[in-house]
RNA sequence: CGGGGUGUAGCGCAGCCCGGUAGCGCGCUGCGUUCGGGACGCAGAGGUCGUGGGUUCGAAUCCCGCCACCCCGACCA
């Protein structure tokens, strides 16, 4: 077994640290708050970018690139914006450097200063914005509907590997509509796009739903969002998608001629997932003995693994694998074969089982004479002895089954830990001593909400989209209340 | 930014209180035996003790400064 990972219900936190580590998905590097992402990890966000690139594409969107440094008075013009990115921004405030008279080094060029700094980009509604106005002028420029795949910083205070990295990757969605109508309906669109891809691809169940304005992006009208549930019972944002009014185009001043010839401000959506869904993805799914993943996401879905004596018996064995390979990789498989005489088939085990590999293909002696494999599934851990023949078709449907029963654990987690809860005490109960998710009444003021984030550190992780009208009493105020909404610890 | 902690071999740590030959486990290299759930034996390699100064005959160890990282808060995707 995993001798040297911290069990979940030891020390979750430790849990997840090591497993990223371990996994060998990232590392922290030498530079503060900010991670090496290694190959193995990458794998897993590229299959992410695939899919989901995919999925942009197919509606409509196109990619495009926008600049890393935006200049400081971009910033400015969008009150709400810079209020709520202010106080996390890296801003480079010099273009050279020089050997210092001293001889101690390397230091700043005070004189080769910038007459106006740049700002790193925390988001990019501001450059893009700026630039869409020279692109738009009638309505038949519209809409525009564009994606970045880019990096972004945000100096925050604290940093987790995935969860809260200084800088991070993300895809960032920015579309311009000639309609109120057209724009909610984009917003939306995205919100069950990503829910798709959380649900389908990442077999992580997400509520959809809207924030409160005090949690609402900074600049927009609304914020829509997907919130999963991970196995501690916090909650974690996994998406966000953002209806920006007009407020955007008021501030940079993008306008366009209607059929009637009118002048009209554009309408905005903006839209983003980031490598946090890697962290996402290891506390829905992972267990005490490592990283599980989905098959639709594992960078490899099958290992094949030799048992052998001797090199006579490794030959043997690797013609017999080749052609399991190549049929498997003709199914649309995705294949690994680790026959190194340097680690023992143990050893090996062990390590794709950290690593998440869905499905391990175990095949000695044993298995030549009678034409036999060892099946091992990484999400229940159990292991049959299945005969070659019919073997791919056993593979695809034992992939299936995994991703399906991913995602029915993992929804099933959920269910289990939301709580209907009616009065305060009840609240409490669920906020402090069994985690999840309280649906409760609230009376819809930020006061109220403030008043419970200080008292208890839950927060509103959003009011359900599909949530029923349900006449009730605020459980902290007793005031009316039209409707549940999902309060919890979140990340 | 406040509180706490840690910097010693690639990784994890001991040594520091009480100054005097730099150590352990894992990993690494070589050879041999092993190989159906993290093998074993033998032989080896590997260190400006985070950094700058001070005290001392002598500093990983004592004193002062600095830097970095981690954890807990406030901030946040």
């Amino acid at each position: 077994m995993s001798k040297n990972l911290t069990k979940r219900a030891e020390d979750y936190s430790k849990w997840y640290n090591e497993l990223v580590v371990k996994a060998d998905l990232a590392e922290n590097s030498g530079v503060r708050g900010s991670m090496v992402i290694k190959p193995y990890g990458f794998a897993i966000w590229e299959k992410m970018q695939a899919e989901l690139d995919r999925k942009f594409k197919a509606t409509g969107h196109v990619n495009a690139y926008f600049p890393l440094f935006i200049p400081k008075s971009y910033f400015s013009k969008e009150a709400s914006h810079v209020d709520g990115f202010a106080k996390e921004c890296a801003v480079v405030t010099h273009y050279r450097l020089k050997n210092a008279d001293d001889g101690s080094g390397i230091i700043v060029d005070e004189e080769a200063r910038l007459e106006e700094e740049l700002i790193v980009r925390p988001t990019s509604e501001t450059i893009i914005w700026d630039t869409y106005r020279n692109w738009i002028q009638s309505y038949r420029d519209l809409p525009i509907l564009i994606n970045q795949w880019a990096n972004v910083v945000r100096w925050e205070m604290r940093t987790r590997l995935f969860l809260r990295t200084a800088e991070f990757l993300w895809q960032e969605g920015h579309t311009a509509h000639a309609t109120r109508q057209e724009a909610e309906e984009e917003t939306r669109m995205i919100l069950d796009l990503y829910a798709d891809f959380a649900e389908g691809f990442m077999a992580m169940p997400v509520i959809k739903g809207v924030k409160t304005e005090s949690e609402r992006f900074a600049g927009a009208l609304d914020t829509y969002c997907i919130e999963a549930l991970m196995q501690d019972g916090k909650a974690l944002q996994a998406g966000t998608s953002h209806f920006l009014g007009q407020n955007f185009a008021k501030a940079f001043d993008v306008k366009y001629a209607t059929r009637e010839g009118k002048e009209e401000y554009v309408w905005a959506t903006s839209w983003g997932v980031s490598t946090r869904l890697m962290g996402a993805l290891i506390m829905t799914h992972s267990d005490d003995n490592g990283l599980v993943l989905p098959p639709k996401l594992a960078p490899f879905q099958v290992v094949i693994v030799p048992i052998y004596r001797g090199e006579d018996e490794l030959e043997e064995i690797n013609i017999k694998v080749s052609e399991i390979k190549q049929s498997l990789e003709q199914a649309g498989i995705s294949v690994k074969y680790d026959n190194r005489d340097t680690h023992k088939p143990g050893w090996k085990f062990n390590e794709y089982e950290l690593k998440g590999v869905p499905l391990r293909i175990a095949i000695g002696p044993r298995d030549l004479k009678n034409n036999s494999v060892e099946l091992a599934r990484r999400d229940t851990l159990q292991k049959e002895v299945v005969s070659m023949d019919g073997l791919i078709a056993k593979v695809l449907d034992e992939l299936e089954q995994i991703q399906t029963n991913l995602y029915k654990k993992a929804l099933d987690f959920r269910e289990a830990n939301m709580y209907p809860v009616d009065s305060w005490d009840e609240f409490l109960e669920v906020i402090e001593k069994k985690g999840g998710f309280a649906v409760a009444h609230w009376d819809g003021t930020a006061e109220t909400e403030e008043r419970i984030k200080q008292e208890t550190k839950a927060t509103i992780r959003c009011i359900p989209l599909k949530g029923e009208k349900e006449e009730g009493k605020c459980i902290r105020t007793g005031k009316p209340s039209t409707g549940r909404v999902i309060f919890a610890k979140a990340y």
